[in-house]
DNA sequence: GTGCTTTATCGTTTATATTCGATGTACGAT
DNA sequence: ATCGTACATCGAATATAAACGATAAAGCAC
């Protein structure tokens, strides 16, 4: 693309990155499957999702690339794990972001008597 | 589409949605800097972003979308502020996202030993 | 070897997202 | 009423994303 979005801070680029990578139901719920059975899922997902098998491949194929999903492909069976470690990076980089946001001063200047919002 | 999306619970679908909306770096930097000052940002955003007046607005519109943001056109000045309360909101259902995937049970069945992962 | 099972990848189609210039709208000020 | 300011929205271009069928690759069973 224009690729505007790389004129961002590198916090913010790649959290949204991130971000990205949870915006799609199907994602979320690979993750979820894949943190219930510690046993690490193959083509179960196919059966549990209502999606094609090339579908879930190439899903996974995006959490992998964000790092959030360890796969190894093992000839036939290849095998999915979740990235507990990655995604308790991404649970803080989440939070520190709220932090930065939410826990702020309180509103001053913009509040139900200011005329605004 | 051939929407594909509806067919996951309701959960996983609309925090899909809030996570999507976090998915761009400018959206990021709209949140942040509307927490900053609290101050009902107006246009000072098209300053301090690289992008175009028209592509912030689009932002802005997605942010709003999603509940994250509130805003109220008033004529030439248009008012903007964080929906606190929605992004408390928004940063509890990540925690119990967290929560269900990374709270569980430790790795029994897939460990260093198991051969994968 | 042949075949079967399981998954990744290719190629294509369709849907969204991103971006911006140009235009419209709404108000305050003159 | 006209102008200027500050946004929103339209329209169009381009870029990604999402989805799937078909095919390739890689091991296992025989």
């Amino acid at each position: 693309m224009l690729a505007k979005a790389d004129l961002f801070p590198e916090t913010l680029a790649s959290l949204a990155e991130l971000a990205k990578a949870l915006g799609h139901p199907a994602r979320l719920a690979i993750l979820e499957h894949l943190a219930a059975r510690n046993v690490c899922l193959c083509g179960d997902l196919v059966d549990s999702l209502p999606l094609a098998q090339a579908t879930v491949s190439q899903h996974l194929k995006v959490l992998k690339a964000a790092g959030l999903v360890k796969g190894e492909v093992d000839g036939p069976r290849s095998c999915y794990c979740i990235d507990r470690e990655a995604l308790a990076r991404l649970r803080e980089a989440f939070d520190a972001f709220f932090r930065g946001t939410l826990d702020t001063v309180p509103d001053t200047s913009c509040g139900p008597g200011s005329g605004c919002c």
